[in-house]
DNA sequence: CTCCTGGACTTAAAGGTTTTCGGAAACGTA
DNA sequence: TACGTTTCCGAAAACCTTTAAGTCCAGGAG
């Protein structure tokens, strides 16, 4: 701890100026010899002078902060948007006022008083669920945006994930498998991101012409709802052969009741999670193929939405965020992948690499429908030093990989 | 949005009086007459004035605001650490601005400046693993408090969590289970928190006077090494009886391998996990029993050190949190329990509540060593209702419990 | 009557910075 | 010398609130 902090006025008496001089010598402005500048950029190094940020903020009206009010930051949701929008932030100048309400509206009154007291430039709401949130906006003086959680007002600007869309890209990925015999598990009916899932899955096997296998079932987003409702399906739809689950939690719960009932998956049943939780997703045997919400960035997006209505540019809406549907061992095949690769829009699930993994460059090169083809890249020996637990990696090759793959 | 924000000049004129006086009667103090502060309290309210708080910090010296720089939010240590520290913050009226330096020195230092130019009155530092990290509390005019993370000047004050002891509990419940072969498969060696538990692990079976089953087995810490270590373990120590993992994804990883290797968990092997990540640890089968580090709680005593240090009444050093056994399935056996049952700190793993559960009062009220009363207290009947999975669940009968159990 | 007391209110300063405007000096031109 | 222009710098206002100090007045005591 130093003694008292240097303020500009002692940095202009130290460089023998006024404080206006020294103001503009360290702003940078015109009207001030170069010498001039010299002396007061020294003197302010030697005192190690920080402006104050109250004081040119009380004068200038912006602060050059953002609230970021969350209602359940606990969730696992919340986190990565925030981190998308802390990162969209931070790059500028800007900082983040962080409030957690828990849920409580009148602990986010009381958040939202505090915010406005400190003069926040621009506010972030972000949810826990998609289900659509009351508006904070009516008289702010500030711009809001609210993200993952809409606002029930639709004047307000809020980013959402497309769960519809999601939903029907999976479904597609699993009928271009050439599976016909589909289930759907998913979360409670109560959440908006359940219902609007399911509408994706009703759509995309409308399209196609192809029947559900048995009804929706709608349980909790758990690992155990999901083994019961594994149960229960095998027991009453006994020749499904692809169920998309509505969280990766089921889809993990799923695989292991499967496979107790002697199901091989993805030989028998491919499986499909949602949320990309890679601690389920990418560690469950096998690597389960899922939806990724991408939060961190519509968090960013948010964020840079943000900005732009701080500038009056304001898009008002609920927008849709595309998801992006990482195609991982749980539905190992390839058609499906070739029809993307055409249409250059693979990604390795390991890498997050588009269309550079050396399985899909192995794939384009070999055949147009390669019977197996996942796991061709990989020599026996390669896999058995890898523990055996190598199949579909690209082996660490690929430019660019954000990390080694396998 | 609404138009421009009322100062208190706007608001005493409305109610005709000095904005001395509007101050005065604003803040609650003396010298005011009732009816006069009636007046200024509608003027206020009509035109929904917030006071500036850029002016009331540059005067006062004090922004009623502290920083929050972690090197890695992304990382799961961080975040019970932040949301324990803002859960205190947010109890009183201070503010948290929250930044991510992502590891990078160049980017602490940048947000550093940051948070010291927005004059922050305290700084908490919070670390993605407890290796020592750098101080940055050298010549800061602001107290600072490090978490998780400890500062590698022992002038600063530091929280981390008592791996050591917590290791140490958790063998010793391995060897009141009656259990003498234990193996330890942990993390990578260059972690300070590997290192801490495997001394943990020694003490306590030095101190038995049981040997180590094999040589501790250093590697990551993930799934995917907790497998190929239970390979290994199970080739080379094949009567081992348990297995103390540095980190529950290594204790999954070991589950699923002994379990394809025809090893029964506990019965045949007890497993004890770290970390207490609850998608892992709960729901695994079995539960895995674990150690929680209590990192909210860590953070939250961070917080309060902060505000103690802001008073002058710093408590420099690095302060040990103790962690906490949550004891869970896949260490069933009740000899230990029944003699923590004695000592008074047995927690329902499942509830969280100390000495309440069914299956704990159950046990007070049977034998001393009953020899298989954890699943005791649930009928067979009950069990199939729930889906077969209920054992060691107390049924959602606990008074005082944080949500149902079972 | 004066003096004192205390209550109710106002004035003014302070806090640190930015910005506008005016002043002074230097220089060139008539 | 007188005058205009350019360059550099300083004085002061502004931002909004809090607070110490001061004013004013009514009422009570002497």
């Amino acid at each position: 701890m130093a003694g008292k902090r240097a303020t500009i006025n002692d940095v202009a008496s130290l460089a023998g100026v006024s404080i206006a001089t020294a103001s503009k010598a360290l702003n940078g402005r015109q009207d001030v010899r170069a010498a001039t500048r010299e002396r007061v950029l020294a003197a302010a190094a030697q005192l190690s002078f920080q402006p104050n940020a109250l004081a040119r903020g009380l004068l200038s009206g912006q602060t050059r902060t953002v609230g970021l009010l969350t209602s359940d930051s606990v969730g696992r949701f919340g986190i990565p948007v925030l981190l998308g929008a802390e990162d969209a932030f931070g790059a500028g100048e800007m900082a983040v006022l962080l409030c957690d309400a828990r849920g409580d509206a009148i602990r986010e009154q009381h958040h939202l008083r505090a915010l406005l007291s400190r003069r926040v430039d621009g506010l972030i709401v972000v949810g826990e669920s998609t289900d659509p949130r009351p508006s904070v906006s009516k008289d702010l003086p500030i711009p809001v945006v609210y993200a993952y959680a809409p606002s029930e007002d639709p004047g307000d600007v809020s980013f959402v994930p497309d769960d519809v869309g999601a939903a029907r890209t999976a479904v597609g990925h699993l009928l271009a498998l050439g599976r016909r015999r589909i289930a759907h598990i998913t979360g409670p009916s109560h959440y908006k991101a359940a219902r609007d899932r399911e509408e994706g899955v009703r759509s995309a096997l409308a399209e196609a012409g192809v029947a559900q296998a048995g009804q929706t079932l709608w349980g909790a987003w758990s690992q155990r709802w999901g083994r019961h409702a594994a149960e229960m399906l095998l027991m009453s739809e006994p020749s499904i052969d692809a169920v998309f689950c509505g969280s990766d939690q089921i889809a993990a719960g799923f695989v292991e009741a499967a496979r107790e009932r002697g199901r091989r998956v993805p030989d028998d049943i491919a499986v499909i999670g949602y949320d990309n939780w890679e601690v389920l997703s990418t560690e469950t045997r096998p690597a389960l193929t899922t939806v990724d919400m991408k939060l961190e960035t519509l968090g960013r997006t948010a964020a840079q939405h943000l900005f732009a209505a701080m500038d009056g540019k304001a898009t008002p809406g609920i927008h849709k965020m595309p998801c992006e549907l990482i195609i991982r061992d749980s539905t190992r095949g390839t058609a499906y992948l070739w029809a993307r690769l055409r249409a250059g829009s693979v990604t390795c699930g390991t890498c997050h690499v588009r269309n550079r993994c050396v399985f899909v460059r192995r794939l384009r090169a070999v055949t147009p429908h390669p019977a197996s083809a996942h796991a061709a890249p990989f020599s026996a020996r390669w896999r058995s030093r890898r523990g055996g637990y190598a199949s579909g990696r690209c082996g660490g090759r690929c430019p660019g990989a954000r990390r080694p793959c396998g």
